[in-house]
DNA sequence: GGGGGAAGGACCC
DNA sequence: TTCCAGGGTCCTTCCCCC
């Protein structure tokens, strides 16, 4: 195989996980000793048999993109250039300098309240989570390589004194009440984007205070710390995914300002690695750089012309715009949530009666869910996780609105059972197409709400290469995109960028936005917190 | 050609 | 010894129907 002459003798460079990159606390982390342990511990497994399948799919992918590339005549490219320019001078026209965005991130939060009920744990590795994978490190543990998102097995042969803690969602809830309660002193209308991380507009703070954003900052993690005895970290720019971006920089117990200056922006942003922007994964990251040679930031603009051949609209948009340090500035309008789900993963079993047994348990699980939230959906989505990792789903969208476990599990056991026999890992269940009027399970979705039809999208998708005489491969771009800003967390609506915004509709460029909850969202939620199943001990987020 | 549904995937915490 | 989560969002492609 030319791939095992190109791994040598050290194969484990090669195999990249989630948690082979670089992230706070891991600094002075042996790289090449932690991926060899991970790649060692990994190799031969069911899991690592389904990396290496999808690994190949996206060098194939890559393999397109490049000899698209190829194809490019110099007068296509030299059009696309022209595309390319002109969405530049349109984005940079939409420039806004005039908010000041903080993001502040708990660090390691699971972990420290762990520590704050345990001083015994005070300067020990420690992780939350369980053998079969874990939630967050602290800062100790992190030293060896241990992270969010790797399996505890592997974790502690990296680290064989790592004292593991379970989860504990009652008491993160808690100390997130208290955080919160600090943020919404500087902004009432703070966007909270998970448990641990949060938006706040401090343009008004600043203003009315006579505090630099500086100040704010620190004055903000200084009452964090003293009304929850956590620390923080804080980030302030121009925007939402400039803040995210900053935040990092000094983790933990630390802050970087961004001044909102356009050639400081610009320069922050040209050698920033991609990887660091919210919404640019270890799968487009590869892309990038593998395909275009794009590392950082700047690149984009300077590939600009490739971006806006290969990729669709919307995606080039975003990179364009990653590229000039853009990102949104508004407070976004509530949504509400679209589906709720459950899963779970057990023993690998092909045993029919047991399966089926599960699927009961899922569909009553889900049920309860949704009384709780007093929803009805009429999209039925049965997710199966085969032993060998292989990820299916099948949907089937009914006539009338469900939400009883009785009917849930009707006619999730009809799709299950077409694909037996199987041998499965994980069974899931998710409902939407929620009957928005709120009205009883059983009745007629033909008398849709007129509100199901105001929403936003651009449904006339198009590449930008369009215009140009040699149209992209369709194939090419079919792994990017993402958009609206919509999400649920904890069982509490969220926002969405307005989509009137000079930038097209649907974009990549609303990461930033992703999972976020309004403060006035987070009271409402304050009501389910005990009740709903999202917040039960077996949930795991991830955090760093 | 557009809309809706189904399937697969990327990404986030 | 244990052997890789769960709950979300959105995008793209493909297919069918009108």
């Amino acid at each position: 195989m030319e791939r095992k002459q190109i791994d040598g003798d050290r194969p484990w460079q090669s195999y990249n996980t989630v948690y082979t990159n670089a992230k706070a606390g891991m600094e002075g982390v042996d790289k090449e000793k932690v991926q060899r342990i991970v790649y060692e511990m990994s190799k031969g497994s069911k899991y690592f048999e389904n990396e290496e399948r999808k690994e190949a799919i996206i060098r194939e992918k890559i393999e397109k993109m490049r000899a698209r590339c190829m194809q490019l005549t110099a007068t296509d490219l030299s059009q696309y250039q022209k595309v390319a320019d002109k969405r530049i001078l349109e984005l940079e026209g939409t420039r806004d300098l005039s908010r000041i965005w903080l993001h502040v991130d708990m660090d390691a939060f699971y972990a420290a309240v762990e520590t704050l009920s345990n001083p015994l744990l005070e300067g020990k590795p420690m992780a939350v989570g369980s053998m079969s994978m874990i939630s967050t490190a602290n800062y100790e543990a992190r030293k060896y390589g241990v992270r969010a998102a790797m399996p505890g097995f592997i974790a502690r042969r990296l680290c064989p004194e790592l004292i593991f803690v379970p989860t504990d969602f009652k008491k993160y809830n808690y100390y997130s009440d208290l955080a919160r309660k600090v943020f919404r002193r500087y902004d009432p209308n703070f966007l909270a984007a998970s448990l641990d991380e949060a938006y706040l507009d401090i343009t008004e703070v600043c203003k009315d205070r006579g505090l630099t954003s500086e100040q704010i900052a620190m004055d903000l993690r200084t009452s964090i710390y003293e009304e929850t005895g956590l620390t923080c970290s804080a980030g302030v720019a121009a925007n939402r995914l400039l803040a995210k971006v900053c935040s990092d920089i000094n983790k933990p117990n630390g802050q970087f300002i961004l001044p909102n200056d356009r050639r400081a922006i610009v320069t922050f942003v040209s050698s920033l690695p991609i990887r660091k922007i919210g919404g640019i994964g270890k799968v487009t990251e590869h892309i990038l750089k593998d395909g275009l040679g794009i590392n950082t930031c700047e690149e984009m603009l300077q590939k600009g012309g490739h971006l806006c051949a290969l990729f669709s609209i919307s995606s080039a948009d975003f990179f364009l715009s990653v590229g000039l340090g853009l990102g949104s500035t508004d407070t976004p309008q509530v949504r509400l949530r679209k589906s709720i789900s459950n899963e779970r993963t057990f023993a690998a079993t092909a045993e029919e009666k047991l399966i089926f047994q599960k699927l009961a348990d899922l569909a009553e699980m889900l049920s309860m869910d949704m009384e709780k939230e007093g929803l009805s959906g009429r999209t039925l989505t049965l997710k199966l996780k085969t032993a060998s990792f292989e990820v299916r789903t099948r949907a089937v969208t009914l006539q009338q609105y469900i939400c009883s476990s009785s009917d849930i599990l009707q006619h999730a056991s009809k799709l299950l059972k077409a694909e037996l026999p199987i041998s499965l890992r994980l069974i899931g269940l998710r409902i939407s197409h929620f009957n928005e009027d709120g009205a009883i399970a059983g009745s007629d979705p033909a008398q849709t709400p007129i509100t199901r039809f105001i929403t936003s999208g651009d449904a006339t998708r198009k590449n930008m290469g369009d215009c140009c005489t040699s149209s992209p491969d369709p194939n090419v771009h079919s792994f990017m995109d993402e958009s609206e800003i919509d999400v649920f967390i904890n069982g509490t609506e969220t926002h969405h960028q307005d989509s009137s915004h000079p930038r097209v509709g649907n974009n990549l460029s609303n990461m930033d936005d992703r999972n976020c909850t309004s403060s006035n969202d987070v009271e409402k939620s304050e009501k389910f917190k005990n009740l709903s199943s999202n917040v039960s001990t077996d949930q795991v987020y991830f955090q760093d």
